[in-house]
This record gives C-alpha cells, sequence and structure tokens, in this order.
RNA sequence: GGCAAGGUAGCUCAGAUGGUUAGAGCACAUGAUUCAUAAUCAUGGGGUCGGCGGUUCAACUCCGCCCCUUGCUACCA
C-alpha cells in the first residue's frame, strides 16, 4: 500500500527559562510527546519542535538576583529543562531558544511586514516609572492598594480581593516590587500591533473548524467585545530583542516567543536534509501545523499569532490544541502540601512511564483540568499496566520458554479474537489522532481483559499436565504472546520505554502500527524479564514529602530578603498558622458603642464597659486599664467578639470581649470603627 | 463584577440531540482458580446524575434561578 506521508509539525508551548519544570508542565508535554510519537509509529513524516522561552523582565531580574547575566541564567535553565524532558521521554526533533539568531531574523521579519502593511503603529501612553531602578514596570511589577475597594498588596493589573480591574495607574500608593521605590508616571512611546484590522479574519478563522469548540468560545469573548491594539514594545532595560528602528526599545517577550517555534525549527532544517522550512510555513503550506498549549495562553495562540502570521504572509496554523491544569488530589498544586512536585523530584522516586500512562488515561481532546489522584494513580498504573498488560506475556511466557525452547507454535489457536485485535487498530488510531487518549487507552484495557479471559478459558496450567494436550498449550500461550503484541503496539507512544523492552523480549524489530497485521508464527522469543514494577505508595508519599521539603528550603532561602526589625511587632509574634474561612466566619465581631465604662474595686488591669450593641447590651471586662481613663471611653465605638462564650470572672459575668492591639501597659488601642458604622454591625 | 468551563457511584471519569431497570475502570464483598510481578476469572452491593422551581405524557438530559469549584478578564510568562 503506497501513500503520502503527512507532513506535520508540532509544538508544544515554550516553558519559561525562569525556573523548574514541574508535573504541570509535564501535562503538556507528555501529551504532545504521546501524539507525536502516535504520528511516528504511524509513520507519518511528524516534526516536534520545542525552545525555552528566554525573554522578558522575569528573566531579567531573576538572573540579576542570582547574581548571573541573562545568558547565563537561561543556559542553566535550559540544560535542566532538557534534562527534565528526556527524563520523561519526551522526544524533540528539536529544543532551541528563543534568544537565538534564527529567532532575531524571524522576529525582525515578521515586525517588518507587517509594519509594511500598515498593522504596526505608534502611540504615546503613559506608565509607571520605578525611578530606582530606572525601568518601566509591568503591572506585575507595582503592587499598591486597590482604588476600588482599598486592599492592600494588590497587583497592578486587578484586584485579587474585589476582582477589580482597573490600570496600573489608578492603585492607590504603589510601590515597585523590584526596588520598593514609589513608582512615578512618564510619558513614553509603544509600539502596538494594530491587533483591530484582523477582525473579520479572527472571526472567520476561529470558527473554521480546526479549533476546539471551548477556545472558540473563548476567543469569541474577546471577538465580542472587540479587539484592542496589542502593545508590542518594552523599554531598556529589557532581555530581548531590540527593535531595529527604534533603539532603546524592546520587542515583548510574548511577540518572539511563538515566533520562538519557527525559529527552532529553522535551526532544525538547517541541520536536517529534506527538512525545508518555506514548504511548512508558506502561505498556502499543505503542510499541518499543530500547536499544544495550556488554557492560559489561548488568546496569544488564537488572536496574535495568527494575525501575526498573516499580517507577515506566513500560513496559519492548522489546529490549536488547548489542554487544562494539573490538579493534585483534587486541589490546586501546593507547594506546602508538596504537591508542587518538580520533574526532577518525580523522577528521583518513580518511572516516568507511570505518569505518562496515567496522564494519558485522563485526557481527552477538551479543555478540562486533569487531576492527578495520587492514590488513584497508582492503582491505576498498577492494575492496568502491571496486573493486566504486563501480566499476558508473564503468565504465557513461562510455558513457551520451560516446555516449548521460547519457540512460538506456528498455528493461530483463536483466530476471531486475533481479527477483534487488528481491526480495533483503526478506531484506537482514531482516539489518538483526535487526542482522546482516554478513550484510546481504555479500548487498549478492555482488550486486555479479553486476552486475560482466553488465557483463562483456555487453562494452559492444567492441559500442560496432559501429555497430548502440550500442543494446546503452545497454541495458546503463542496466541497470548502474539496478542501481547499487538496491545503493546497501540501503547508504544504512551509506552516507549516498555515498548522497546517488550520488542526486545519479542526478538524483533521496531514495531510500527501496521506490524499488527502481522502475527509471529514459528518465532523464537527472547527470555522474559519483568516490563515493569509496580508503583509503590512509599515511594509517592517519599516524593511528596521531598517536595514539601523543597520549598520549605526555598522559602527559608527566600526569607531574608525581608529583615525584619527583632523588635518589631511581627518579630515578636509571628503570624498564626493559616485557617480557613469557614473558621474565620465563625467569629461574630461587631461594632459597638461604650455606654458605660467604669473602675472595678480591687482589680489591677480591668475596667468594666457597658456595651451596646444597637439594641442589646453587654457587661464585658477588659484588661485596659493601663492605658484608658474610663471617661475617655464612654461613647466611643470599638468593635467586639460578640458570640463568644461568657467567662465567669471574679467580679462578674464577661459577655464577650473588646478587641485591641499592643504589647501592654500604657501601650494598649483599642479599635475603632470608620465614623458612619453604628452598633450592631457585623464586622467582617 | 463580567464571561467561560465543570459539579454523574468511595476515587477517577464516560454518557445523556428527553423515553424501558444511568455506565466503565479502580476500590469493596463473595465465589472460582493458582500459569503469572499476591497477578487472573465470575458474580454482586453501591448513585433521589449540585439544589430549588418550570416546560412536558415523560428530564440526569430543555428553560429559569441559586449554590460550589476552576479559569480568563489583553504589558507575569
Amino acid at each position: 500500500m503506497s501513500r503520502t506521508p503527512r507532513d506535520i509539525l508540532v509544538t508544544s508551548a515554550l516553558p519559561y527559562a525562569n525556573g523548574p519544570i514541574h508535573l504541570g508542565h509535564m501535562l503538556e508535554y507528555i501529551q504532545t510527546d504521546i501524539w507525536v510519537r502516535y504520528q511516528k509509529v504511524r509513520e507519518e513524516n511528524c516534526t516536534y519542535v520545542c525552545a525555552d522561552d528566554a525573554h522578558g523582565a522575569a528573566i531579567m531580574l531573576k538572573a540579576e538576583q542570582l547574581g548571573l547575566t541573562p545568558e547565563q541564567q537561561i543556559a542553566n535553565v535550559q540544560k535542566e529543562h532538557e534534562r527534565d524532558f528526556a527524563g520523561f521521554h519526551v522526544n524533540f526533533d528539536n529544543f532551541h531558544s528563543t534568544h537565538s539568531e534564527e529567532n532575531r531574523e524571524l522576529s525582525n521579519l515578521i515586525y517588518q511586514r507587517n509594519k509594511e502593511k500598515g498593522y504596526i503603529v505608534d502611540r504615546e501612553i503613559t506608565q509607571l516609572f520605578d525611578p530606582e531602578k530606572e525601568m518601566f514596570l509591568a503591572d506585575r511589577f507595582v503592587k499598591g492598594e486597590c482604588p476600588k475597594c482599598g486592599a492592600e498588596d494588590q497587583y497592578g493589573d486587578n484586584c485579587e480581593v474585589c476582582s477589580a480591574t482597573y490600570a496600573a495607574t489608578e492603585l492607590k500608593n504603589p510601590y515597585s516590587t523590584v526596588s520598593g521605590s514609589t513608582p512615578i508616571e512618564k510619558p513614553t512611546t509603544q509600539l502596538f500591533f494594530d491587533l483591530p484590522q484582523f477582525q473579520g479574519m479572527l472571526k472567520e478563522w476561529t470558527r473554521s473548524g480546526t479549533l476546539q469548540e471551548g477556545m472558540a468560545n473563548k476567543l469569541s469573548e474577546w471577538l465580542k467585545a472587540g479587539l484592542q491594539q496589542w502593545d508590542i514594545s518594552r523599554e531598556a532595560p529589557y532581555f530581548g530583542f531590540e527593535i531595529p528602528d527604534y533603539p532603546g526599545k524592546y520587542f515583548y517577550v510574548w511577540l518572539d516567543a511563538p515566533i520562538g517555534y519557527m525559529a527552532s525549527f529553522k535551526n532544525l532544517c538547517d541541520r536536517q536534509d529534506g527538512l525545508d522550512f518555506d514548504h511548512y510555513w508558506k502561505k498556502d503550506s499543505n503542510a499541518e501545523l499543530y500547536h499544544f498549549i495550556g488554557k492560559d495562553i489561548i488568546n496569544f495562540h488564537g488572536l496574535f499569532w495568527p494575525a501575526m502570521l498573516t499580517g507577515a504572509d506566513f500560513r496559519t496554523p492548522t489546529g490549536v490544541f488547548s489542554h487544562g491544569f494539573v490538579t493534585v488530589n483534587g486541589q490546586k498544586m501546593s507547594k506546602s502540601r508538596g504537591t508542587y512536585i518538580k520533574a526532577q523530584t518525580y523522577l528521583q522516586h518513580l518511572n516516568p512511564e507511570y505518569l505518562r500512562y496515567y496522564y494519558g488515561v485522563k485526557l481527552g481532546n477538551r479543555i478540562d483540568d486533569i487531576d492527578l489522584n495520587l492514590e488513584d494513580f497508582a492503582q491505576r498504573v498498577n492494575s492496568d499496566l502491571v496486573n493486566k498488560l504486563v501480566n499476558i506475556a508473564s503468565r504465557c511466557a513461562g510455558f513457551i520458554k520451560k516446555k516449548f525452547d521460547n519457540t512460538l507454535s506456528e498455528n493461530i489457536a483463536a483466530p476471531e479474537l486475533l481479527k477483534e485485535f487488528q481491526e480495533s487498530g483503526d478506531v484506537i488510531a482514531e482516539f489518538y489522532e483526535n487526542r482522546e487518549f482516554g478513550q484510546a487507552l481504555r479500548t487498549i484495557m478492555s482488550l486486555a481483559d479479553k486476552a486475560n479471559q482466553y488465557i483463562d478459558e483456555q487453562k494452559p496450567w492444567v492441559y500442560i499436565k496432559e501429555e497430548d494436550k502440550q500442543e494446546l498449550v503452545k497454541d495458546t500461550c503463542s496466541m497470548g504472546i502474539n496478542l501481547f503484541r499487538i496491545l503493546m503496539i497501540y501503547m508504544k507512544p504512551v509506552l516507549p520505554v516498555m515498548a522497546t523492552d517488550a520488542e526486545t523480549f519479542l526478538n524483533v524489530a521496531p514495531l510500527c502500527w501496521n506490524d499488527k497485521d502481522h502475527v509471529l508464527t514459528n518465532h523464537e522469543v527472547k527470555k522474559f524479564k519483568p516490563l515493569m514494577q509496580r508503583v509503590e505508595m512509599d515511594k509517592v508519599n517519599a516524593m511528596v514529602e521531598q517536595s514539601k521539603a523543597e520549598a520549605e528550603a526555598e522559602a527559608l532561602l527566600n526569607k531574608p530578603k525581608v529583615t525584619l526589625d527583632p523588635n518589631s511587632p511581627l518579630a515578636l509574634e509571628p503570624i498564626a498558622d493559616e485557617i480557613s474561612f469557614d473558621d474565620f466566619a465563625k467569629i461574630d465581631l461587631r461594632i459597638v458603642k461604650i455606654v458605660k465604662a467604669e473602675h472595678v474595686k480591687k482589680a489591677n488591669k480591668l475596667l468594666q464597659l457597658t456595651l451596646d450593641l444597637g439594641g442589646e447590651e453587654r457587661n464585658v471586662f477588659a484588661g485596659i486599664k493601663s492605658a484608658y481613663n474610663p471617661e475617655d471611653l464612654e461613647g466611643k465605638l470599638t468593635v467586639m467578639v460578640a458570640n463568644l462564650a461568657p467567662r465567669k470572672m471574679k467580679f462578674g459575668m464577661s459577655e464577650g470581649m473588646v478587641l485591641a492591639a499592643g504589647p501592654g501597659g500604657e501601650d494598649i488601642y483599642v479599635l475603632s470603627p470608620d465614623s458612619g458604622a453604628i452598633p450592631g454591625m457585623r464586622v467582617k
């Protein structure tokens, strides 16, 4: 059967060269790698490229913090990233960097072409500027009080407390997170990519059927709201590419990041015969181009990127596939819980193919988040891979070796079953192609169940004891091993190492998809060795513990940056253990009016207060005698804990407590609400 | 706040363009079996399909409202 293989170029999003790869990142690389390996085992002409995303203010600042040049920093990180990906058997055809000559040239080219067509405009805007550090500050590097609700320590783009969105210049009492100084507003000329000109093109492209429905929906939010011009320049100092005709200005990292896909591919083309850059990227290319991304960067890949490409006369992607985020045990990855697990930490404890299988079995083609439930992970992997799949070979191999000289029968004992295994290849292939890995793997496992059932029915362990049934046993076990072989072909995209080991056992050349239609008859196999060990929960727990320890060490390292005065209140009394909102909500704080305050006979520290809750009065003793005269308190508003259990004291019953701060003595400060509050109001 | 996605068995998830007793895997229970890395096979228990209301002969599926989780909200990448 002769057919022309498809030319496919695949990318994963570029990891940021700022920190280590963790299991959340790995979802995407494993997903992409499975798909790419599937294409390759199908004998398509598939190329997988990636790169480190090496630019941006964050990397510049990180390098500075570590006492390195940005170039050293990104070189170090790239080494780590490549090591981690290799550890998980992610098989890039090329892994490059956005800080490369190829990327500089392509970024300039795309910029120039867009500029020539009038898609680049410049405009003066006002931005916050750090006078100490002498740099413009991205929203992320400015904090202050929310202009809407007044919450402190909010980033310059939105408030995490009231979720208001605003411009960084609207923050009250802003400060630079880089130097701590107060930013000033400064006008600057910025370059913008005129995205609104692509409104029509994008509207059509996003609904052209190549995007997931969820993605198209998300993108339509922006399209409906109307596209805005996109700021693509940054002022020095910035680690990136200087814009050719605007000295001192740099391309925003998100301009050159996706171009990094092209640059990495270009870099590969320059070294590899038969790979033609233009064939893949020219305007009407019939090669396929796919980007795998996370749902957080849908706008960059679904709006800016196709528009930029179109403006520069390149082709647009055939498909952009977004996945969700990883949660661990149902919750966001957490450093303190030890579920923020670095790739490297995982690899020190567990086999990467466990995770490849588990992610695979959880992955569909939608944008849903994926939960890595560690208990389920261990059970699922053990049950499916070891107990079911490997077991088929394991239970047959012994007979073949001991009794039949490691040679498979020339007969096909169960042609119907064999046919079912072979014909299932089409539906499994379709699942893989559509990135329904979970369905593909479930289909494969149900075949594994059938293989085990078949062996059970044939009872080789019974017939091996009967002189005249020896051939039957040989046929049964040979059949079992052939069924196992087909399943391993189907598993190969997910479990490349186990597949290789299985090929060694089977004594065959590397398998590809169509080998499913052949059967090993009269064929000598090698000695069977266990192909996979069970996941041990002890190791999983050790991995979590190590992650916890790493996070604590890291937190300790970061601590000295905030040098606390040893006599400061925070140093004397560190912040207490975290509580949940529910815990907090149990405390009923109320505004009260102090209607009466008087000394208590024989009490050294106490004042007796009569508090009006707006209809109800309470008698409360407060240890504030050393700091307040009773007459000064009368008429004041303060805050009390209204649902505190009453306590019998020497001088009477205290029905709550008022709130005050300070070490004691004369330094006691009773809280008072802003004007406008009235007794009885709940404080929350 | 706005928008989006999700809330189905102990766990992880399918499914449902409205229609007989709602599915799978794992976990659990019982039985069989002992070739296999204490693996396998058979059988079974278990869900008022987030809540309330509506449309309908009929809703887990459609509509409305509400609750919860997660994400995005365009200069962090």
